[in-house]
DNA sequence: GCCAATTGCTTGAAGCCTAAAGAAATGCAA
DNA sequence: TTGCATTTCTTTAGGCTTCAAGCAATTGGC
């Protein structure tokens, strides 16, 4: 911050460049990453990414989630999840129905086939993911865990900023 | 690897847990990013992100590229950056010509009033992302900047084994 | 020159995704 | 109790995205 001739705060352009390059290589490790577990689920299962995340959180809670959670955790729109359950529903791998207690409310659990298949995909998957970042040390994997949680911290805080 | 009683290799189950959590880790805070950035997007200059980016692309090189190259560099498809083009076209955005030396190519810029939009986004974008990141110091940055090229280069490696 | 393979782009079908508006159920306060 | 705000989910319109198939133009081998 300076002053200018009248003593009047002025915002010199600082350099954000570090940044922007650093939230770029973030997308690309991303974007390449989620295209080949795409592809991967694709031939090998024919599943959507989608919906494999969605039986993730399920295959987590066995007594199951309402579509709001769901929407939550996976942080899409409500809309968008509707739609999924929709299709997994009808393909039978999920199961739901209105709660007891509240009218409004879907919960929604994995089928027994649900169950199976996930885990059958979840196994192979895992090996995926190892493989893609097998170049990083254990000491690597530690150190990005470590800073993406810092990033997450800060990206949750910026966005708190902009809500209000 | 250890051998079993007739000496035949055998693989044990591995433990590929932390490479998951740091899979799922890297694609929360990606996708609170990109939540973000879409979010502001489109409520200061109502354009989508892939708009943005796409424009991005075009906004480094002046004699423009093909649909080709931007597709590359944006890593997604052929289908998807023709829609694109098509939209931001139609908005005066974009300038599309048929190359000279080969009919089959088309070569897109970005119009005047097209670059004069996109540096004003730009500008500011760049100081949502500076926000983002601002509880990282200058050296988590550099560290992050190392270990994701280092993450990119295994995906890779990675992914062109699974190509062949 | 001719033909096959390749390259660049478009199209079509299906699915994913969001924002916004709306319907139904609930909760709460006067 | 009544009425209003809130919550949960669905619907709608529009756009994004992929894959696969297809068309047109070019290239390379003969």
């Amino acid at each position: 911050m300076i002053l200018d001739s009248e003593t009047k705060a002025v915002e010199l352009p600082e350099d954000h460049g570090d940044e922007l390059r650093l939230w770029l290589r973030l997308l690309t490790c991303t974007t390449l990453i989620e295209g080949e577990v795409r592809g991967r689920l694709r031939e090998r299962f024919d599943v959507t990414l989608p919906r494999f995340d969605l039986m993730a959180q399920l295959d987590k809670v066995p007594e199951g989630m309402t579509l709001s959670d769901v929407s939550k955790r996976m942080m899409v729109s409500n809309g968008n999840v509707t739609g999924l359950v929709e299709r997994l529903v009808e393909s039978g791998h999920l199961d739901r129905r209105t709660s007891d207690t509240d009218r409004r409310v879907q919960v929604i659990r994995l089928t027994k086939a649900g169950r199976a298949e996930f885990r059958r995909m979840a196994a192979e998957h895992q090996t995926w993911i190892a493989d893609i970042f097998s170049d990083l040390s254990p000491k690597d994997v530690r150190e990005l865990m470590r800073l993406l949680a810092k990033t997450k911290g800060s990206a949750q805080k910026s966005a708190q900023k902009r809500a209000r």
